[in-house]
DNA sequence: TTGTACGCGTTATCAA
DNA sequence: TTGATAACGCGTACAA
């Protein structure tokens, strides 16, 4: 776009000023004499002048633009993540640059060499279900990139991270159906390794020891790529309607294997929640609208992205070296629905 | 991001010859030699050469970012316009910079003075339900800024304009219910002053005409600002169920009213399709798992993010000005379930 | 307290 | 066909 805005040698003839004065007028560096000061500010207010980030950017070596990589980008929870984001980005002045891994580790790793080439500030990150080699972050944060993981974060690395508090997400879940009758539990999630799984799979235990239900080993079933395939969700479903021991509710761990779990139970005729009662992780917009109308658990997504970037630009502008780093776990919310209905 | 990527001038210097040989190789200048060139490019190649693109912004007085400007990203319908947009996006060497208006005019005007200082490129739109004035794109597109708009385009601007084929589906969501056997059509939809809702009128008046339907004036409801706040489409259904003639069927115009429409019926206990069939403008992922299963008019999201940033880049990267825009209309599909059953 | 001068990496112009 | 130089706008030593 022809940029017609002035510059800071516009405003240096105007003023009979030289470039250097004014630039640091303009960030109140303290050489520079009050009334100076205040006249360029006004100057440049009045003239509405912007810095030209392309400028500060090569000067400065830093772009102030931010990457989200995240799985998918028309995924209910995603997308309240992103509005988050943008809801702090702006102000901030910072671009955002999204890419998303389609839940592939090649897609990931191709988008992660592509962003760096942009030469991000920062990165915010929720990893693919497939991401279990770390090195790739490692190794941009050892060049000095700020990483700040959040939903889906790894272990073992220095940096914040952003999470719902899934175990108590879980155990809520889980306790919920224990109090309606439901006594055999099943659990369809995402592969053993990511830290959400290992969360929820916690607080699904807990609540079932808190009851004195013995855990059931084959009640838990994975799905290794996330239900990104729909298929993967059918096998779990049907492994676990092919066990002696049927289970008489299935809780999910994220949107798209509730929904998809939902789809095919109902596509099976099983009745919910008369043979199967269900409930999960969801932040789908009208879970209410649902033949039976689903029970819950709402992830704060829209926070978590806020608060993710926060940290995130808290890092790049911090001064010193960061080494104080938090776990966030942002509240969730069960909402309680037809699907989980008192045992008859 | 520490960058530690080569410059031109470390490849000048490691093979004996100037920057400017070095930045024409690069680009295929018709002035280097074979050889000089052949060399260049394979030692960029092998030292992982990327340009700078503070550099590059900083010279050409341009940025490789498009704005998006949308009403609000964790819409089924957006989002998946966003994956599409990201689809390309990336591949071409631009940014994204992504803003939403919540179909606030105030909000999208706050935006795009934000978006122009950071001197974009291009700037893709979808316009917010309040927006009536649009100078403010016109003043832009003066100054030399490439706009394409989708979705909710405006009436007499001189540029691309990508959206579903409105009329079209309108026109087969009108005949499949009369085909059903409702005669008695409703249309709740958007301010009558936007794109979308004169086109999906048009056809919907077609479906009656063609059907030899008289109209029914009282059968037309607008939601003010789009189905922003349930109560504006609750007005709307309570108008229609208000009069004399009650309707029989209502087609609904956008993501928002059809599932604030369907929720409303069902807290007023109006039996679908019994009462009143239902089918609607839809993006959400799964229609199918309400009850009654929702009959969609699906619009093609993901293309219509794609072809708009194909066609911005297409202007933003063209040598000669250009006068020849076109308005590309992309097929939408009717998935037919339960909420449209034949009428008994 | 203010001014001068240089460099960030790239590209365009002009000279060789 | 290639090289030298200047310029984009900003920030920062260092000089005044």
């Amino acid at each position: 776009m022809k940029s017609d805005n002035i510059t800071i040698s516009d405003i240096a003839k105007a003023l009979n000023l030289s470039n250097g004065t004014i630039s640091k007028a303009l960030k109140d560096h303290y050489t520079i004499s009050e009334p100076v000061r205040k006249k360029v500010q006004e100057y440049a207010r009045q003239h509405n002048y912007r810095p030209n980030l392309a400028a500060q950017a090569l000067r400065g070596n830093k772009s102030r633009s931010i990457a989200l990589l995240l799985p998918s980008i028309p995924n209910s929870f995603f997308a309240e993540v992103i509005s988050g984001i943008e809801s702090v980005i702006h102000d901030r002045n910072y671009h955002l640059i999204i890419a998303q891994s389609l839940e592939s580790f090649e897609k990931e790793q191709q988008n992660l060499k592509q962003l760096s080439w942009h030469a991000i500030d920062g990165l915010v990150v929720s990893l693919s279900t497939e991401t279990t080699d770390l090195s790739p972050f490692r190794e941009l944060q050892q060049k000095g990139l700020p990483i700040v993981f959040f939903d889906r974060v790894p272990d073992n690395i220095s940096t914040h991270l952003v999470t719902a508090d899934n175990e108590e997400g879980a155990f809520q879940l889980t306790s919920h159906l224990i109090a309606q009758g439901y006594h055999k539990i099943a659990h369809i999630t995402s592969p053993a390794h990511t830290s959400i799984t290992r969360e929820r799979l916690s607080g699904y235990y807990k609540a079932l020891q808190k009851a004195r239900i013995p855990i059931e080993p084959a009640f838990v079933q994975h799905c290794e790529h996330g239900g990104k395939e729909l298929v993967e969700i059918e096998t779990a479903v049907n492994n676990l309607l092919a066990l002696k021991n049927k289970p008489d509710a299935i809780i999910t761990a994220s949107d798209r294997i509730t929904i998809g779990c939902f789809s095919i139970l109902k596509k099976k005729k099983i009745r919910i929640p008369g043979q199967m009662a269900l409930a999960g992780f969801c932040n789908f917009s009208a879970p209410e609208l649902f033949e039976p109308a689903l029970t819950t658990l709402h992830q704060p997504a829209f926070e978590m992205g806020k608060t993710a970037t926060e940290l995130l630009i808290s890092l790049i502008e911090s001064k010193k070296a960061v080494t104080d780093f938090k776990h966030i776990r942002l509240p969730v919310s069960l909402q309680i629905r037809q699907s989980t209905a008192k045992k008859k």
